[in-house]
RNA sequence: GCCGCUAUAGUGUAAGUGGUUAACACGCAACCCUCUCAAGGUUGAGACUACGGGUUCGAGCCCCGUUAGCGGUACCA
């Protein structure tokens, strides 16, 4: 490996980022880190309508969430727009393009998709025309062009032979030149176009692996023609497969909401880490199964060459609120909540709790110890950090609504309208306020007064949290400590059998 | 229409150069733990490897065909 690898990330401006097009980056990222490479982050800009500095943001701001901070960039294609028309001419002039002064065509309300077909069945009985500007002599077509007359300019394509390329992923690719038309390179109103400026900037920022998505993969031909005709190397190319919505179909923002968005996952309180490790293993194992893997260890295992070819399904529930998106990601954030350590846990907590009106300043002084041995109590079952601002609200704050299903299953029995304030009387009794001291004086309170302990143990699991799951009961109530359960206990008979 | 890519349980992935009951994870179900479960443990259901041929003693793996899905095909990116 004597040149260093140099790879790039080229998303359009859409104003957020893609959960696809974070996988095509860490990809791109995990490449780079690797093989000691530059990660480059463009921004293909090319169509002016659709960009703007707001709608870059959301990109930046996913990227730097999931910790994919690029060497160089951004850069931005439609600075070097000059650049690529430029070429285009030298092309010209060199005779490997030509002015084509076909009028533009009027486009119809027929999808795109339609008029393609349209025209390739007119042409498979009217035999394909040659472009009539095609071998029109360069003189003749300079002076047409300075007299004003708008002109688009377009790829001489051979006529006869095929293309081929290698790709890391995919495989040998090959596409007969016949099956490929002159294409544009520049708008007859001056405008580059993508194919041409993407060959522009790769070239000019040395890209050596081009790591996109497989949409790319048979314009990829047209691409490496005009590589050829500017005279510069061809990079290596490794084509991602897609990732569909359930049902194979394109995940898309506007047809399936936010989940597609990364910063919604941050918002919705995923670990980046976990998210990075879910996306890494859609379409790409280390073949060992293993499935917990850090950034620097898929760092180390990423192979570009083992990734799969058949595309992903990103499977979520859009009807089910609790499995917003895909569960395995769940699941997998679940475990990062469960191992990462405490610390960062209780940071990122401390931060939601902020976020959400819930933080006090005696979690980081005198209480500091409490809250993080009670992140550490409830992380256990929470598949978010946002989980501990929602379910978790009843060990921060005071106030906390009763869940109807909770109160129904453990505060239905009238006794206990008797029975809690008699435990709580119970519990402010009891010398030591700890796990076995409470237990202690919850089950002799339940002997006494002849009900079975589990009554009042799940009774006051609702009656302290308002809910009918947890930690164990005599953690949670080591958690509140004494004066907060012993007050929350006489509170709940308000609620007992409504 | 034409060109191309792909095809292993519901989902994500395994199964070096063809070799035994197709493995793991998520999800799902049941059971256990028991004071709850959305935690933990155990067990289980779920795939004639898209379909049809062929080569072979033997095919998820090789060959051919079919089908389906997806992508591309544009003066979109």
């Amino acid at each position: 490996m004597t040149d260093k690898v140099r790879v790039r990330f080229a998303p359009s401006p859409t104003g957020f980022l893609h959960v696809g097009g974070a996988r095509t980056a860490l990809y791109n990222w995990l490449f780079a880190r690797q093989q000691q490479g530059v990660f480059i982050l463009r921004i293909e800009d090319t169509d002016m309508e659709r960009s703007s500095e707001a709608m870059v943001q959301g990109i930046l701001e996913g990227m730097h969430w999931l910790g994919l901070d690029a060497d160089e960039g951004p850069f931005f294609q439609s600075t070097f727009a000059d650049a690529h028309r430029a070429a285009a001419r030298r092309l010209v002039e060199a005779g490997k393009a030509y002015y084509d002064f076909t009028p533009k065509g009027e486009t119809d309300d027929k999808n795109v998709k339609e008029r393609i077909a349209d025209r390739a069945r007119l042409q498979a009985v009217t035999g394909k025309a040659q472009n009539p500007f095609r071998e029109l002599p360069l003189a003749e077509a300079r002076q047409r062009v300075e007299t004003g007359e708008a002109a688009a300019i377009r790829l001489k394509v051979p006529e006869v032979g095929v293309s081929r390329f290698d790709d890391l992923v995919f495989g040998p690719q090959e596409r007969d030149y016949a099956d490929i038309e002159d294409l544009v390179l520049v708008r007859s109103d001056g405008h580059p176009l993508y194919n041409l400026s993407v060959v522009m900037d790769d070239i000019e920022m040395q890209i050596t692996h081009i790591i996109r998505g497989q949409d790319h993969l048979t314009n990829t031909h047209k691409q490496i023609l005009i590589y050829e005709a500017l005279g510069a190397t061809v990079p290596r190319f490794a084509h991602l497969p897609l990732i569909f919505a359930p049902g194979k179909v394109k995940l898309s923002k506007r047809t399936h909401g936010k989940v597609v968005s990364v910063t919604e996952y941050r918002d919705r309180g995923f670990v980046p880490e976990a998210l990075v490790n879910f996306l890494a293993l859609l379409g790409w194992s280390p073949g060992d199964g293993q499935e917990m893997i850090s950034p620097q260890e898929l760092i180390e295992k990423f192979n570009i060459e083992a990734v799969h070819k058949a595309g992903a399904i990103f499977n979520f529930d859009k009807a089910d609120e609790r499995d917003w998106t895909d569960p395995k990601a769940l699941w997998m954030n679940a475990e990062y909540i469960k191992t990462m350590a405490l610390e960062r846990l209780s940071a990122m907590v401390a931060a939601q709790l902020q976020k959400d009106g819930l933080w006090r300043e005696e979690y980081d002084q005198e209480r500091r110890e409490w809250f993080t041995r009670t992140v550490d109590l409830l992380r256990a079952r929470f598949r978010t950090i946002v989980d501990f601002s929602i379910y978790g609200r009843p060990y921060f704050a005071d106030d906390f609504a009763f869940e109807p299903a909770a109160v129904k299953k453990n505060l239905k029995d009238e006794r206990l309208k008797e029975l809690l304030p008699g435990l709580a009387e119970q519990l402010s009794g009891v010398e030591a306020f700890t796990h076995d001291g409470a237990e202690a004086a919850l089950r002799a309170y339940g002997e006494a007064q002849g009900v079975k302990a589990g009554l009042l143990i799940n009774a006051s699991r609702t009656a302290l949290t308002g809910q009918s799951v947890g930690p164990g009961m005599f953690d949670i109530m080591v958690a509140l400590g004494r004066e907060r359960t012993v007050e929350r206990l006489r509170k709940a008979i308000a609620v007992v059998g409504t």
